[in-house]
DNA sequence: AAATTTCTGATGCACGTGCCTCAAAATCTG
DNA sequence: CAGATTTTGAGGCACGTGCATCAGAAATTT
């Protein structure tokens, strides 16, 4: 019923308590034979160590910082005011959380960001930008200094079992299957709205996407990727165009993780109502659209399970110990008004 | 940057240790105005006490118990699964995980089981099991004798807080919803097969299924349950009958957490391919399904969140503090072959 | 065999809290 | 005011682990 502790590991390994330390923690000066008997007797007593007793022992505090774009719109709201929920959720685990907003198109500055940050400051970083060679490079520098680093919903090709954040090809491709069968059984084309096509999620939603929409719904074409670059006035005109150019539009995917804008200037257009519309991110925005019919589906990554997922990577890093995959997976989740 | 400690609260209070203790555990024989001063500096100084601690000095075990069905099919195994693994995930908290089965239909022998359980065996207790009056009054024994106690997946309406489960009127819609956009404009009726109307949770899932299906889709009408007891024979006969009388049948929704001898029935028979089908919960054979497209849709409630959140829930309340009611809301999560 | 080096054991303090005892101080009672 | 009672303080041990020191044992080299 309890669990062994270290003093009943010395005895089954027929040493004493601080040879047992020494292994544990690696400490060398201890003989290979030593060594193996210790972790012989670790295996057979099923021995864990008790994390809350050695951070108490070593009165280990973690600070987690949250390196975010400066730029953004709600989802990026969402995402603090969770990083804030999941301050006070973990206080009892000694945790803090830290945001840090950076530059998300100058790899430069959040290299420079990262290269300042010792174990002392941050016990670990969950950075939210493209994927860049210099900020690879910081990255597997803070690694070797000893700062736990994930990448955080925009992905890092080079560290993927650690990344935090959706299957950008899954969540393209339900958009298209829920567009498509929203659709029912008219034909025509489809319009997508992106903000920058330069990024890898954008491009893998929309690999998703046209791949799904192209198997299943043959009747759909999709059109180019608009992208608004972030720009309300160059949104607008960009789908006015769109819309005269083609008569036959059906649907509407918005891929971009901000949704307030385009959307906004949809619903100031005339004859867009029968349209089928789906974006992404659950942010207030998003939800009202939901109510009110301006959105028929939201594809959405849980914020909430995002950061408190980020934190949990990170004190696993932190502890040396392993996560369950299985809790970590972020889920591709369908939102509509029904399960709000 | 450090938390303060009960020396620090003693300090700032201008008592003794042994009084902040005294406060802090509720102990009797401090003056009402030393318990104020207690108060008033923990609230100044932001005082958190440190769990981890606190339980190595108590050296506190938590015993969970999930009371579970004997009956049941891949859904329940799943659960089983999910509650071996969180055991795992949660090992350095110093929790423990048990599965215990019970008679659902017999409130009498779950009462009995419950009265059994002594604060020494169980820390907290999850409880499925349809609501009785016994099996109400025995949590609240249980609870007064000090075990948490949290009803799981499904519902008792006596303790809506504190229960781990989705909201079955709004999964009902959410089948509700897509399946009657999956079936475009077509006009027909919908097949609604459920293991058994007497349990609140298929009652909401009706009520919800019906409001929305109504109010969203004329066209569409449901027609009344089919339930199947859990009979494999009595199955294929009510399916096959309803079927008979039943021409115009354009959807179909399977309420019950089992899909699995429902869904082998429709596949059996003919002309049942071009019908909408929606069921719920994920398991190895939902997934299947999906992916073959006997199914269109699932409508689920993530297993591994259900267990975990049972887990943190029963631990909180056993700590005495307060869970983040936003991490422990349950999704209702739709599944399609894109996004398994 | 002696000298040196490498390895191991014994011991003790620390972390923050719970819980216990004993004595001292404050308050109340008659 | 004395005596009884309630309230408070001081101190110490425990939980399981990390970390440090020092002495002694074992292995290796000279």
């Amino acid at each position: 019923m309890l669990r062994p502790t270290t003093k009943d590991l010395a005895k089954a390994a027929g040493v004493s308590r601080a040879t047992v330390d020494r292994v544990l923690n690696g400490r060398e000066g201890v003989k290979q034979k030593t060594v193996d008997k210790v972790n012989a007797a670790i295996k057979e007593l099923g021995f864990v160590r008790n994390i809350q007793a050695a951070n108490l022992a070593k009165s280990k505090r973690y600070r987690f910082v949250f390196a975010l774009p400066r730029s953004g719109d709600e989802f990026l709201r969402e995402l603090v005011r969770h990083i804030e929920e999941a301050e006070e959720a973990f206080a009892t685990d000694q945790i803090w959380c830290d945001v840090q907003r950076i530059d998300e198109n100058d790899p430069h500055s959040i290299a420079s960001f990262l290269a300042s940050l010792s174990p002392d400051d941050a016990s670990g970083v969950a950075i939210m930008a493209p994927e860049s060679p210099q900020v690879r490079d910081a990255i597997f520098r803070l690694q070797e200094r000893g700062v736990a680093a994930v990448p955080f919903i925009s992905d890092q090709t080079t560290m993927e079992t650690d990344s935090v954040g959706i299957d950008n090809r899954a969540a393209g491709a339900t958009a298209a299957l829920l567009l498509g069968r929203f659709c029912g059984a008219a034909n025509g084309s489809v319009m997508v709205i992106a903000e920058s096509m330069q990024s890898r999620d954008s491009l893998e939603r929309r690999l998703g996407f046209d791949k799904e929409l192209g198997q299943r719904f043959p009747a759909l074409t999709a059109l180019p990727s608009l992208e608004t670059y972030g720009d309300e006035e160059r949104t607008e005109s960009i789908i006015t165009n769109m819309l005269r150019a083609n008569h036959n539009i059906v649907g509407i995917y918005i891929m971009s993780s901000e949704a307030r804008v385009p959307l906004k200037i949809l619903s100031g257009l005339q004859e867009t109502d029968r349209l089928v519309r789906v974006a992404h991110e659950r942010t207030p925005f998003t939800e009202k659209a939901l109510n009110n019919g301006q959105l028929d589906c939201v594809i959405t990554q849980n914020a909430g399970h995002l950061v408190r997922s980020a934190v949990r990577k990170l004190k696993a890093i932190s502890d040396g110990s392993s996560t369950h995959r299985q809790q970590e997976q972020i889920r591709v989740e369908i939102l509509l008004p029904t399960n709000l």
